[in-house]
DNA sequence: TCGCGGTCTGAGAACCATTCCTGGTTGCAG
DNA sequence: CTGCAACCAGGAATGGTTCTCAGACCGCGA
């Protein structure tokens, strides 16, 4: 991670032909800026406290494009909220979201490979395994309270 | 299979003291019909082809209801869609669903044990493998179009 | 069989995140 | 600098899901 990550994105805009314009760099710096998985909303309302007020049907434009673009990655998690993080930011992983406290856990991005082949060699099915959370319970709140 | 899914269905709800009204049949005989992992929309929209016309609401009450009692399982999508099906309709398996067309296939339900020690032992996360349908590319749309 | 208590339903509006539409703005190539 | 096209703001529309509340109905006990 030498590169700046927000150079790193504009950079990917332009070799795109797309144009770098100020919401979009304060979505890519909300998204350097933020910690962990935030949500849309998360980065609208983040990027709602800067000194250039973005509207909110920019921000989900712009994360979709950025996504496109490969850019950011977004994961889908159970309760239909879609995360997004730069692609830089972060070595590829999987991500285990907690359905009592929503948390998001990072996975090593080998985990599934296994499970890959063989849905393969049995469905003929090619799993994306990044691009939703897995589901279940953290450990916090395994303690917390009995099943 | 012996038991007739819509009378063990009743009898769970029974059990628990819930009533079996005819709204709730409604949805467990529109269950026990669709084929594949209908959505709640699908469901209300089965139902409302029905004599007994349901409320949405109550469909969406009702399904929550029974998975509640673990007379259905519902598993959530990419798209944020929930699906729903009678728990006793089959063994218990995975999900996968095709980002592309949107088809759920069914997996092994064994397949996730490995990964799920691994998670287990590495982040303390218990996982719930059949909660969350994973995602990917099924075999067709794989054939159909490039990447 | 009948009545009662409490649960469930219907109806429509509220809700929330997301998307669409339109006219004005701005990046960027020439 | 200028013009073109892509982009953005604003706000309304959308679509799926949940809420509220009064009335209906299930199931138990008499």
């Amino acid at each position: 991670m030498s590169t700046d990550p927000v150079v790193a994105a504009t950079r990917a805009l332009r070799e795109r032909g797309q144009r770098v314009t100020r919401p979009r760099l304060a979505v890519i710096e909300a998204l350097a800026t933020l910690d962990g998985h935030p949500s849309a909303e998360a980065v609208a309302s983040a990027v709602a406290t800067t000194s250039d007020a973005v509207h909110r049907a920019t921000v989900y434009r712009t994360l979709d494009r950025l996504a496109d673009l490969g850019v950011v990655t977004h994961v889908h998690s159970s309760h239909g909220t879609t995360s997004y993080h730069l692609a830089d930011l972060a070595e590829p992983h999987l991500h285990a979201r907690c359905r009592t406290c929503g948390t998001v856990v990072d996975l090593s991005a080998d985990l599934l490979d296994d499970v890959r082949r063989k849905v393969d060699e049995a469905n003929g099915f090619d799993l994306e395994p990044g691009h939703v959370a897995l589901s279940g319970r953290c450990a916090a709140c395994r303690a917390g309270d009995h099943d």
